[in-house]
RNA sequence: UGGGGCGUCGCCAAGCGGUAAGGCACCGGAUUUUGAUUCCGGCAUUCCCAGGUUCGAUCCCUGGCGCCCCAGCCA
């Protein structure tokens, strides 16, 4: 594999803080995490994160640790371990020695709540969820102190055993930290700490009756793996002042501080787990590893190159700022990735037949062609050439339109890698449908894009010799929404669905060579854009290609 | 309407009191057997608005305006 483009390194807030950190001496290395819920699959926003966390960890010589954020077992699953581990690494990063699971601290967390209960800063509440929230009280109204806040330090001790111990059925009672019920910061009026879940722990099975909740378990964690920046995102910043309650409150082995910074937006498709959940169960795309998604495993699957993510992450940089980022730019950075690791080849979508006259029958030639126009070190192979090849349906117009330049009746095309040939007639059915085309070469223009008599033949196109062409099958997928913001309130983003976001071409005609195309290999089928087998459905001999993503094309932009 | 945060080119984003980096997009032009690539050139007298402080402000102060987040026993 060729080097990683180096990205040009801008400066974000982040790292302004680590140097100064660094310098001041508050901490000899930096360590970070990146902490997901096993709740589902990662997509492109949380690649943000993990190259933000890895890749500050990388830059300044410290380690980033891979740490499952499983406090809720309702929710969480070993399938999700295992795909969110195996999205990290293809995404190219390592976490070494240090995977985590917040569950492994449960026992400790738990003597902290039990700390606290002693401290008389916590109590165990009976009011239910319903009466909880009546008490909270709203953004504007100061909430009320439930009945129970005052219970005694035995009694809530003795309690929160029993909860621990399983006496209690789900949601009946929680236990909760004593703050300030009227405090303007939502999380501070007596947020819950721990409920009770009767539900088997995909990492700790059913050792555990009692949970502790997102608030209680995360800074405490990060202390205990001696995290110094806790980096997530901007939703969390009200959170902040109860992280920082929880290390003020609690003989926590080291101080971590939590920095936030903005999401990832992208334009023309949805990210919320719940969205892409329903897009899975409604069937509107095949899976999870679904290539049109932008699930990790879609862009995985689709030949996404892990580089061009990465890079992607590089070049839209950390913010505070809310944004949105154009699809077009992750498309741009896989396009500079593969233009310059893409073998070349030609393959043919949508056949017509042209037959060269005046090329004798039977005879054959081989012709050789560069695997990469720039690039001589990859190599070249041979292609064939015959009386009959295949040549693609948008590249022939009856009457062409406006500043066309490839082949029409009467004109001359130069054959990419071959001859210049001319088209004389064609052959339709009885419906008017093009059956196939009749024309000449020029034995003498083998080399160069001029004719005999000295003109410059204005097109080139794309064709593959009828005698040894292999077929396939070829996915063209597109963006999944025709709206660059189906998540926009109001409307069901479904409504915004692109009825076109794959089209499957079954009759294509690809170069010999292509019949031994590789598993982790992408190619540039020329003129047209970058494909890959896909890794589920190509095999056993059968061929078929993804479009990764097109070339860019400014003839058709212009149309 | 309580609290917190954010507002620099079409989209991101540097800048942190000394006179607007970079990327993507876009527009020219050159090279090209991919209408690709590459290459050159252009692209914010201006930093949400209005005042103020200062020799000097995108950076400091004041007041507006706009957008985002918080009322899960989710993370």
């Amino acid at each position: 594999m060729p080097e990683e483009i180096a990205a040009p390194v801008t400066n974000n807030f982040l790292r302004t803080i680590i140097d100064e950190d660094l310098k001041s001496g508050k901490h000899a290395g930096i360590v970070t995490r990146f902490p997901p819920e096993p709740n589902g699959y990662l997509h492109i926003g949380h690649a943000k994160s993990i190259c933000i966390n890895f890749g500050l960890a990388r830059d300044f010589g410290g380690r980033c640790h891979l740490r499952f954020d499983d406090t809720n077992p309702a929710k969480e699953e070993q399938e999700y371990i295992d795909s969110i581990k195996e999205s990290v690494r293809w995404l190219g990063f390592d976490w070494g020695k240090h995977l985590y699971y917040a569950s492994d601290n449960f026992d400790q967390l738990y003597q902290w709540a039990v700390y606290l209960i002693e401290q008389g800063k916590a109590y165990v509440e009976d009011l239910n969820a319903e009466q909880i929230r009546a008490y909270r009280g709203t953004l504007t109204e100061p909430g009320t102190e439930s009945p129970f806040r005052s219970r005694p330090v035995a009694e809530n001790s003795d309690l929160f055993r029993r909860m621990k111990d399983g006496e209690f059925p789900d949601g009946t009672r929680v236990l909760r930290a004593k703050i300030d019920m009227a405090s303007p910061n939502m999380n501070l009026r007596d947020p819950v700490l721990y409920r009770i879940i009767h539900t088997p722990h995909p990492h700790v099975g059913d050792t555990w009756k009692i949970y502790p909740m997102y608030d209680f378990a995360h800074g405490q964690t990060d202390a205990i793996e001696g995290i110094t920046h806790s980096i997530c995102t901007l939703e969390f910043e009200s959170h902040k002042p109860l992280y920082e309650w929880f290390l003020d409150n609690l003989p926590v082995p080291a101080r971590p501080r939590q920095y936030e910074f903005a999401r990832l937006n992208l334009t023309y498709t949805v990210m919320s787990k719940r969205k892409l959940q329903e897009l899975v169960r409604l069937g509107i795309v095949s899976g999870w590893d679904d290539p049109r998604l932008p699930t990790l495993e879609g862009l995985r699957r689709r030949g996404y190159p892990s580089a061009a993510v990465r890079s992607f992450c590089e070049q839209i940089g950390v913010g505070r700022s809310d944004s949105w980022i154009d699809v077009s730019i992750l498309e741009e950075c896989v396009r500079t990735h593969l233009n310059e690791t893409a073998p070349r080849a030609m393959a043919v979508l949508r056949p017509i037949k042209l037959v060269i006259d005046n090329y004798p029958v039977g005879q054959t030639e081989e012709f050789t062609a560069a695997n990469h126009p720039q690039r001589p070190e990859m190599g070249s192979r041979s292609i064939l050439f015959s009386r009959e090849i295949w040549i693609d349906a948008d590249d022939f117009m009856e009457v062409p339109s406006k500043g066309f330049h490839r082949l029409t009746i009467g004109g001359e095309v130069k054959l990419r890698s071959g001859y210049i040939v001319t088209c004389l007639s064609v052959v339709k059915d009885g419906d008017g449908e093009i059956i196939e085309l009749h024309g000449e070469y020029d034995p003498a223009s083998r080399e160069g894009i001029h004719t005999a008599d000295g003109r410059k033949v204005k097109g080139v196109i794309h064709w593959v010799s009828a005698e040894n062409a292999v077929n396939a099958e070829v996915r063209l997928f597109d963006r999944l929404f025709s709206d660059p913001n189906p998540d926009r309130g109001g409307i069901d983003y479904k409504q915004f669905l692109n009825p076109d976001s794959v089209q499957i071409l079954t009759d294509c005609r690809l170069e010999a060579s292509l019949a031994d195309a590789v598993d982790e290999t992408r190619y540039q089928f020329e003129r047209q854009g970058y494909f890959c087998l896909d890794p589920k459905d190509a095999g056993s001999g059968t061929l078929v290609f993804n479009r990764i993503v097109t070339l860019r094309d400014t003839w058709a932009a212009k149309k």
